[in-house]
DNA sequence: TAGTACCG
DNA sequence: GCTG
């Protein structure tokens, strides 16, 4: 353990590699307050199961907020300031959300982190993540800032090269993972979620906070 | 290849 | 049958 106890009670740090860290617990105090912004967020942007440009939908269900999403159909990936189901504009980022990412960032050493997007990504039982980079912003400078809600799940955190074995890391409620830097394409996935309780229900919830633009 | 199916 |  890299740093025990350094926000308080069961809470830890731990160093994935350079420029990339896990913050056990971090986002655990301000989970009832996330997730009531999230309910806010979902009922003006409902999830829903994206395409890829494979053509298969995939199992996990995604909404965005800020001033940017992420969005996937059959002509590709890319960051829409319209939600395509709705045609409207994206919710407005809650504070809480912008708050703790930038938090998150600063403790993992990124300072001045301002996302303008947040994918929210929607995990139940039997859902999964294929191992991806995340490279459809403008820029790599900024951190990708990660927060897990709800049931745990198994990280899958690879290397440069989609080659790279994944180590497998179990995240639970609360906890944020940070990665920038000479991590900042780092190869990473979640396998395939298993039931259970959890303060969100049957189902897992991620928060993943970017610099699009 | 942010996807599934299938083989060994 | 289960895993990779």
């Amino acid at each position: 353990m890299f740093a025990p106890d350094l926000f308080g009670e069961g809470r830890h740090a731990m160093p994935l590699r350079p420029g990339a860290m896990l913050l056990g617990g971090f986002a655990a105090p301000d989970a009832p307050a996330l997730l009531e912004d999230l309910r806010r967020v979902e009922a003006r942007a409902p999830f829903r199961n994206m395409v890829t440009p494979g053509g298969w939908p995939m199992s996990v269900a995604m909404t965005n907020c800020g001033s940017v999403g992420w969005v996937t159909d059959r002509t590709g990936y890319r960051y829409d300031p319209l939600d395509p189901q709705t045609g409207e504009p994206w919710p407005a980022m809650p504070e809480t959300f912008r708050r703790l990412a930038g938090r998150a960032a600063e403790v993992a050493g990124y300072r001045g982190f301002e996302p303008d997007s947040c994918l929210m990504n929607r995990y139940e039982p039997g859902s999964r993540l294929s191992l991806h980079q995340d490279r459809n912003e403008l820029d790599f400078d900024a951190p990708i800032v990660s927060v897990s809600l709800g049931l745990p799940a198994t990280f899958l955190w690879g290397g440069a090269t989609r080659a790279d074995r994944p180590m497998r890391i179990r995240l639970f409620h609360g906890d944020v993972v940070v990665w920038g830097g000479p991590a900042r394409l780092t190869f990473h996935g979640v396998d395939t979620l298993s039931g259970g309780e959890s303060p969100a229900g049957e189902r897992r919830y991620n928060l993943t906070f970017r610099v699009a633009r």
